[in-house]
RNA sequence: GCCCCCAUCGACUAGCGGUCCAGGUCGCGGCCCUUUCAAGGCCGUCGCACGGGUUCGAAUCCCGUUGGGGGCACCA
């Protein structure tokens, strides 16, 4: 059977309908809990969701650890948190490796009294074949072979007793009936190993799907000076989830060749392994940035502003929420990432200091402008607005020469949310304060 | 060194033999709009790594080269 063949046959597969399969899609994450969640494995952990949703199958979440230090717990406990963070739920309990040693090693000392392994000073190490191929038909890559002389005799069990996890990972997914494998491509020379185990113990092997790896910029593995590459980080950068999962999608999977922007449930519908390129991807922070403004400037008023008001609370910021509700409106369409609200908005909470060089001897508009401001009435961004160009013409400046001296005098900084809002919103009695201090 | 994977604009990708002198999106450049910064609108720049085949016809199939990446642990 040649490859297209066996490609032809895997899309099929997974083309038809649940009610004709022989069993429900399952597939799992097994994350090892040394730290944050990698921006790169969050991709992996995608996919594997959006498969299982697709179907309406199982996503499990599987712990691959070995020890129980302190650590450990709470890189569980952050693991999950991320996840929860990006709307990625999971079903049925998180599992943890450490709790099937004993059974992995009873199967171990199985393979040994069939003669499939043997003991090496005082490991248990797998009898690899050692002619012919191991090969299997990878969703994203079809036809994978390797040559069994080149697979060495893998520890299963370390001389301390603990299982390795080429030999614990197999045994789990053939016991959690794990129907798909899908995982990042640096996993593919484990596969032959995994799958010659499986049949050992007399399993059924899963569907293998290798996807792409995640480069940083440089084409690199994604690393610490890539900027961003915990899931935290991108949390507290203030990048939206939807946003994130929906740019995460996008790294070696399209549905078509036109559509950028999806839902999740959109993304669930429309997500197919087939599609996913075999071919490594960049992380382009440009592109999320943008798309994430795309994301902001799509929501509703009402949970823009409220996810900026917690967004400023994980933060630490006390500034007043009735405020901050006020403001979102002014940045909405400006924002790409929400750290960047206090820099347009902090004028309406702290304190200002204006450079006097930025002021650029605006001072006759300034004390003109206060005047015009001082009876106004109503204080609104539209009579704000009409007095003060009122004020620019009667001194003749052009809009650019006298707002942005006002600007930088009641807001202390020369970018800014609109002038006129901005002052309506700071209030009449501060905004004479400010332009009376950037006079004199 | 050995094994494996990958190869379309700067980036993400569409393309699965003719409809492609290659389409979309980000970025970049220009213009418009404009009270700053953004946003938005319009226009534009840029690519099938190379060499052999196969075929009437190749970005698409095959082989090789080159270039990237991953793996070769009693790590996961």
């Amino acid at each position: 059977m040649d490859v297209g063949d066996e490609r032809e046959r895997h899309r099929n597969y997974d083309r038809r309908p649940m009610s004709v399969r022989a069993q429900p899609v399952r597939v799992r994450m097994a994350p090892s809990p040394t730290g944050f969640l990698h921006i790169g494995g969050v991709r992996t952990f995608l996919f594997n969701w959006l498969f299982a949703r697709h179907y309406g199958g199982e996503f499990r979440l599987r712990i691959e650890n070995t020890d129980t230090s302190r650590e450990v717990a709470e890189a569980v406990d952050q693991i999950q948190d991320s996840l929860r963070w990006l709307g990625l739920d999971w079903d049925g309990p998180v599992t943890f490796q450490l709790d099937r040693l004993d059974d992995c090693r009873r199967v171990a000392e199985q393979l040994v009294a069939d003669g499939k392994a043997y003991e090496d000073e005082g490991a248990i190490r797998f009898r690899m074949p050692d002619d012919g191929v191991t090969a299997w038909d990878d969703v994203v890559r079809g036809r994978v072979e390797f040559p069994n002389e080149k697979l060495e005799d893998v520890v299963l069990v370390r001389g301390d007793g603990r299982p390795t996890y080429n030999f614990a990972s197999p045994l789990e997914d053939v016991w959690d009936e794990i129907t798909h494998v899908i995982r990042a491509e640096d996993h593919i020379s484990n596969t032959p190993k995994q799958i010659n185990i499986i049949r050992a113990v007399g399993a059924d092997i899963p569907v293998y799907a290798h996807v792409p790896n995640v480069n940083g910029e440089d084409g690199k593995k994604l690393s610490k000076r890539h900027g961003a590459t915990g899931v935290d980080e991108f949390r507290k950068a203030g990048y939206l989830p939807d946003a994130l999962v929906n740019f995460l999608a996008l790294l070696g999977w399209a549905p078509d060749g036109e559509t950028t922007i999806m839902s999740r449930d959109e993304l669930i519908e429309r997500f197919s392994l087939e599609r996913v390129t075999p071919s490594p991807a960049q992380f382009d922070y440009a592109k999320l940035d943008w798309l994430n403004g795309m994301y902001i400037r799509a929501l509703p008023e009402e949970e823009f502003a409220h996810a900026l008001i917690l967004w400023l609370g994980e933060q630490g910021y006390d500034w007043d929420a009735v405020l901050v509700r006020k403001a979102a409106p002014l940045v909405q369409e400006k924002l790409a990432r929400l750290e960047e609200f206090p820099a347009y908005a902090r004028f309406l909470f702290e304190d200002v200091h204006p450079d006097p060089a930025d002021l650029d001897g605006g001072a006759p508009v300034l004390a003109v402008a206060r005047e015009a401001l001082a009876e106004l009435e109503p204080f609104t961004a539209e009579s704000i607005e009409t007095a003060l160009r009122d004020v620019l013409e009667r001194l003749g400046l052009k809009p650019r020469q006298g707002f942005q001296p006002i600007r930088v005098a009641v807001t202390g900084s020369k970018v800014s949310p609109g002038l006129f809002e901005s002052i309506e919103l700071l209030g009449r009695e501060t905004t004479l304060a400010r332009l009376s201090a950037a006079v004199s």
